[in-house]
DNA sequence: TCAAAATTTATCAAAAACTTACAAAAATCT
DNA sequence: AGATTTTTGTAAGTTTTTGATAAATTTTGA
């Protein structure tokens, strides 16, 4: 049997069953005990699986917000409301840089009829109108960051520095009283010069990153002119958020 | 049985059965395993699926908005050999410009066993290895030209005149005996910046191109180390091209 | 806590699969 | 038909995978 293939029958059967042995998937696959180890070894190290003693769990899918993979339609119809409302915020012709991850790729999705012109560093963005002539598309450059296909590196900072724009849309990580956080520090100095280029930042963050921690501080509330969310993110939270001065856009 | 049949029934194969070993395919269609093991590279190459050991598996089709438009699918088998072809001639871990179009584009499919450092201004290519950890990819930025989908303009010329590369791999829309053409300044700009910066200048161009003026001369075989083009081209034209100096690849 | 039991890691040789090179067969061109 | 090109199968050498075993580590139970 393909090892592929038998990888793949691992996956489905964790998900059917959410933790098997060792003992019990060699012998449904009728394959030495080490073989299932090397498996799950490399499962693992795609992420749907923990391996523990003796076998293996089903692990919840991360959301990272900067990795949206095909499958994870998670919270998808928060962000979608989230890009919506944060879509009505521009208007029509403005100059936007825009950040990568889900949130505020489901931003660019709405901002077809305002024809705006585009910064980005993200290629799902550019990808999205690089054949609509409606609507001037401007990649940064930077080295592809493979796992969360956005662009990195001097370049794309550069690029962001040397220009400015009306409108910052991000995304983040994680958001408390104390302000943004992201998950990489590549990310963050690219947003730094995002932010500092534009006239208005605007955060786009779905309830569940407000009150979650991620890695790094990105910036506090200062730096923000409107957060825009949805019901269900932590109302005490938001209230000392839009004490700090910050505009607040429940979607 | 024809060699372009066989391929369609292993792909259709695998779009029933998602995994398929080689002894599986070659009972099945009654060739040896090597010739399996040929189409199904060839197959590979044209992205419809993935090569493992012992077989091969049906690549997800990712959804719309990371996929890009098809255009280039519709790749003729001329251009698809002088990709294989040109990929010949690249080296384990090379650094390579590449520009955009879909002859350069079908060079980029062949590209992955040799893990190389691409820098390029053509979404597509950095599309397509956008999630490969083992190909870094180097996006030079710039706007995006909607109807080509590369990126133009002044940020992509910087980036390209700013650094050094083993070889360019260029596409073009015309050639005759005194040098080769494109379709446009903007494009024109860039690829005199990406020959400046490469060591060897490599063109890759389909047999409907030579001997086929497009606007605007780009540049003469002086600057071209190697032409790769396919059985087709007029042998006349391609004798007073290689007398000029320039190698000359028939895939 | 300690020692037995179970599990993991590291290593190695055999088996399976891959690549490359080359010659025979089939197809195509002149 | 004869020459040229393309495709196919075979064989030799290399790499990857697999299963087994010994040493190291973790868990279990008194």
């Amino acid at each position: 049997m393909l090892s592929e293939r038998r990888q793949r029958l691992i996956e489905d059967y964790l998900k059917e069953v959410e933790f098997a042995s060792l003992e019990e998937l060699s012998e449904k696959l009728d394959v030495s005990i080490s073989t299932i180890r090397r498996d799950l070894t490399r499962i693992e190290a795609k992420g749907q699986i923990r391996r523990t003693h003796g076998g293996a769990r089903l692990v919840e899918q991360k959301k990272d917000e900067y990795r949206f993979s095909s499958r994870q339609q998670v919270e998808s119809d928060s962000k979608d409301r989230v890009g919506a409302a944060c879509a009505d915020l521009i208007g029509p012709g403005q100059n936007l840089l825009m950040d990568g991850g889900s949130t505020v790729f489901a931003v660019a999705r709405y901002l077809e009829p305002k024809s705006p012109h585009i910064v980005t560093n993200c290629l799902a963005i550019a990808d999205l109108y690089a054949g609509n002539p409606e609507i001037e598309v401007i990649v940064t450059g930077g080295v592809v960051y493979p796992r969360l296909q956005v662009l990195v590196g001097e370049l794309a900072i550069h690029a962001y520095r040397s220009l400015s724009a009306d409108i910052a849309i991000m995304g983040g990580g994680g958001a408390n009283e104390d302000g943004i956080m992201n998950s990489h520090l590549l990310l963050i100095e690219i947003q730094r010069a995002m932010i500092a280029s534009a006239q208005r930042v605007i955060f786009c963050l779905d309830h569940t990153k407000i009150g979650r921690r991620s890695f790094t501080p990105l910036c506090n509330w200062d730096a923000v002119d409107i957060l825009v969310t949805n019901r269900g993110a932590p109302r005490d939270l938001l209230q000392k958020i839009e004490a700090q001065g910050v505009e607040i856009i429940l979607a």
